[in-house]
DNA sequence: TAGATTGTTAATCGATTAACAATC
DNA sequence: TAGATTGTTAATCGATTAACAATC
């Protein structure tokens, strides 16, 4: 394994996570082995595609058989996991906080949401989910005592600048940010939009397109 | 307007969706003009990206005052809204469906969440935010006879498929796809996927290697 | 006018697609 | 072997970036 730092897209690290979890869906159902084309159905993309996305883990696949399925997760683990696990902290605890902490909690060992901030009074010092619900004035101790590197913001558009400094500031290095907000961070930051809104309003302005825009949309 | 039906790519439409929600901003500020370095800044982008995406409406800048603010936005309505309006249907309501409903019943008028479905017989025939919800068997009926064609499905993924293929019988032709599986849909129907799995496991990638990524990601 | 911005055209960049030798 | 798949290289496509005349 050469450790050739080139760049690798944003776009490739999501299709290597949803590779991920196709595989693991094969790998219950007992199949060992796999060619790109049945991952490419799975996945809504083309063999070459998926072909060229696995050759950034260095894991070879066979001619014959196709790729070993339990390699290639183990693969996928060594590249897309941290190796002792990694915490993410949620800031915002309304309705759709409540969604993301039945979805990343226990589910996924190595990254799950280890602590909760909300500035309700009353929804601090409880646990959603086993997970602990923090007053907002407790955080950068948190998260700097645990090191968590990764954060998710669900609170008002308002407030999300300010929470995103303060992430920052406490040492995040990675937010997913749902508020229809546009945060400043500095540089060396990675903020992801997860844009609500945005995406009805494409769906909707497709919808009327019938035909159009040629089926799905790209794998992002 | 020539009207020339050029395909639009979807990155497109979504940052046409996002300048709009800028521009109300700047509105109700008092802002009656803007240059399209300011809204790139705002967004994210540069001004040469902006004014090529703004000119995909046919709306054109002055050299010396940049867009008229009302104007763009009348011009952004004309294209990405509907005319007499856009209902959505929510199938799930879970603690994400209920956080969709929060957030799109009401607040856009022109595109709402008109009616929602659940396969937990105590969750139908209440209203949530407003919106009722019905039983599944109810699906195809409501939808056909109000004419809906865009839903959000936030049902757990062994359910997703079923709920994609009703949804398109009864006539929907655009979905907003919550559920971690691909869907198979006909040709003409535009799938969204909105995956917050792959999102948060890129986020926690990229905040594992600082500096690299160089700060944000593009604008969707 | 001078200076900044606009819309448009040309050049660059990156990703997708096609082609192909090597492998089992 | 014949046939399908793999990894790699070359060609194509589309979007981004740079350059520039026209405008106020």
């Amino acid at each position: 394994m050469a450790g050739k730092t080139r760049p690798i897209s944003d776009l490739t690290i999501g299709r290597l996570s949803l590779y991920r979890r196709l595989l693991n869906v094969l790998l219950a159902e007992g199949v060992t082995h796999v060619f790109s084309r049945q991952l490419a159905d799975l996945a809504g993309r083309t063999a070459a595609q998926v072909r060229r996305d696995l050759m950034v883990l260095g894991y070879a696949g066979s001619s014959a058989r196709g790729y070993e399925v339990g390699g290639l997760l183990e693969s996928l683990r060594r590249f897309l996991d941290q190796p002792g696990g990694q915490d993410a902290a949620l800031v915002g605890v309304g309705n759709l906080g409540k969604a993301l902490l039945t979805h990343f909690t226990g589910r996924r060992p190595n990254l799950a949401i280890t602590a909760a901030f909300d500035s309700d009074p009353t929804k601090a010092n409880r646990s959603i989910n086993r997970c602990r619900v923090w007053a907002m004035d407790r955080l950068a101790e948190i998260i700097r005592t645990r090191d968590i590197r990764v954060a998710i913001i669900a609170v008002p558009p308002e407030a999300a600048q300010e929470v995103a400094d303060r992430l920052v500031e406490a040492g995040v290095r990675g937010i997913l940010n749902f508020a229809p907000a546009r945060l400043r961070v500095p540089e060396g930051v990675y903020v992801e939009d997860l844009d609500m809104t945005v995406s009805l309003e494409k769906v909707a302005y497709f919808a009327r397109r019938t035909g159009a825009a040629a089926g799905e949309s790209p794998a992002k």
